[in-house]
DNA sequence: TTGATCCATCAAGATTTCTTGTTGACAGGA
DNA sequence: TCCTGTCAACAAGAAATCTTGATGGATCAA
């Protein structure tokens, strides 16, 4: 639940955005735009050791960016395009909110 | 300029990301939904070291997710909503692209 | 000029995140 | 059963990020 006093719920936020704000993170999100991949294939394309593969998989997993899939001694991950477009309408509604509310006059601001 | 190779710019949107990863700095951004703010309001109402706000502001500046005026001893800083269009443009982008490219099957995976 | 306020910047330490190498679980083939 | 390949999880070290306290520049008022 978020924080009644949030326009959004940033603790989620944040950790969509920690998510998203590794290179090498993102270079699997952009993999994963043409289809599922195994561990192996990322491992291949991105030239990186497969426990850092590992490492960030979990981190896209548990923020709910991609999903997986066990067949046979392979593990598929598939981009989950649905929490991408809940980032996105955050977003929107986050920079469509309070434009009307105007700042405080200068003279009042800390006296 | 984008890696030729890449269907988004991965430099960009992990700098982007980042700046919004942080939990400091998403209440930053909340307090600004309502119009700009100066330093000493922001260090009031998020009960933190005029430092701390400071070296986050600059992230955010550095993102190009706020900018600043000055005012007399004051520095007013306002919520560049232009790049969250950005960003959600981007995620959009993202979102929709190569949708119809299929994974390979599975036989073909790794041998 | 002097003093006070607002703020950015710096250095040092604390904390978090990331990388690397290793281990073991699990699946499938010989 | 034994061996190989795929992968998650762990520990330890490296690297990046964040926090804190201190310093100094800029502005304004007295």
């Amino acid at each position: 639940m978020p924080a009644a006093t949030s326009a959004f719920d940033i603790a989620q936020a944040s950790r969509w955005f920690h998510a998203l704000s590794d290179e090498t993170r993102l270079e699997v999100v952009e993999r994963l735009l043409s289809g599922e991949r195994c561990v192996c294939e990322l491992t291949d394309d991105l030239d990186a050791a497969q426990s850092r593969l590992s490492f960030h998989l979990k981190t896209l997993k548990d923020a709910g960016l991609v999903t997986d899939r066990r067949e046979g001694r392979w593990i598929y991950y598939t981009l989950n395009r649905e929490t991408l477009g809940e980032i996105e309408s955050m977003l929107g509604a986050l920079r469509r909110s309070s434009r009307g509310v105007k700042a405080r006059s200068s003279a009042a601001c800390c006296d």
